[in-house]
DNA sequence: TTATTCACCGAATATATATTCAATATACAG
DNA sequence: CTGTATATTGAATATATATTCGGTGAATAA
């Protein structure tokens, strides 16, 4: 294997294992050791490639970022098809690739009180919940989306969806819900 | 004041301060010198009252087991207004006392890894999930919920609601949600 | 081939935080 | 009153964990 592979190859791994840690246990639960013990490696070499534990966890913070600004620019002709397929997306995901589940459940916790402060605000441009509020808006005047505020109907949807995945990241064997029931949370019942 | 109601006063204002604080920063992020700080005592009176921040934890947790056991006990017609009587109740709370809402999100908090194994082996005892699977079950005879695998719906229900607790302890000011929302999870649609 | 770079280790160090402790002031029992 | 128990403090200590650093051997460039 040449040099370069083998650094690739080595920061994902570190990566994600710490994305995997900090999900499961938190960030400040998991120590530097513990993800150096669980790849085989030395500390000293997890410093050799992230400067401190703090910029590794920004570094997955960005990394976050960068995947959802990309799944808002998704094209759609109806919003409750919209989240439809989202949810059906994520879902499948999280059975699928663990990580995509992580990463979702990574840029919640990175938004709370106790991170530190720059890694906090990097995380706070994603704003899942304002942004979807708009589409509800829309929903509800074609008619498919119950009536109801619009941002409060958003912090449903997406708090219930983080509770799932959430959930599935610490305890996998759980069986997933099917994206129909959580939909209906914004389902117009006629 | 009588030393007597200055002791109990003291270990209520610790007791909730701490978990205001496990709740919003999480457990590891909490220094016991932020609990001292906020409440204006000095560290030392804080170890004077619990012997340490395992131990404090503890009787958080302790105390969120008592009270769920309680509202596992109520009695109910019909499964699908029981969850939804029980949701009524818990939005409320979490409205008007925030601390039913912070001891929601311990409980779950609790039963993950990296928490001190003790502490999780208690705080599992306390399972909503498996309890109300049952329940489910009952309801999709009846006709009122929703075919499905029961486990996977009684998961679906709880990590909503836990979801949306969780984002409410962070964030006080975003609306909650209606119950019939999320009741609609569950709810059979005919 | 030889010099240089770099992945890697593990022990040493620094730092952050939990915990202890000696001293003080105040309530309370006698 | 007077002595004892206890609420309180702030500084000292212990512990846990992040971070640094010198050394080793393998890959690579010359």
């Amino acid at each position: 294997m040449t040099r370069k592979e083998q650094k690739e190859m080595r920061q994902k791994q570190i990566m994600f294992k710490a994305l995997e840690l900090f999900v499961t246990k938190g960030f400040a639960e998991t120590k530097i050791s513990d993800i150096a013990e669980e790849l085989g490696i030395s500390v000293g070499l997890l410093f050799h490639y992230y400067e401190s534990k703090e910029k590794l966890y920004l570094e997955l913070v960005k990394m976050g970022v960068e995947g959802t600004k990309n799944s808002e620019k998704l094209p759609f002709d109806e919003p409750l098809q919209y989240f439809g397929g989202v949810l059906e997306n994520l879902l499948a995901a999280a059975s699928e690739q663990p990580w995509v589940c992580m990463m979702f459940v990574l840029m919640a916790q990175a938004q709370r009180p106790g991170i530190p402060e720059e890694i906090r605000q990097l995380a706070l441009t994603v704003d899942q919940i304002r942004f979807s509020a708009g589409l509800i808006e829309q929903g509800q005047k074609l008619g498919t989306i119950r009536e109801g505020d619009p941002l409060a109907l958003s912090n449903a949807f997406w708090c219930s969806v983080q509770g799932i995945m959430e959930y599935h990241a610490a305890v996998p064997e759980m069986p997933l819900p099917e994206p129909e029931w959580i939909l209906d949370i914004l389902r117009r019942k006629d």
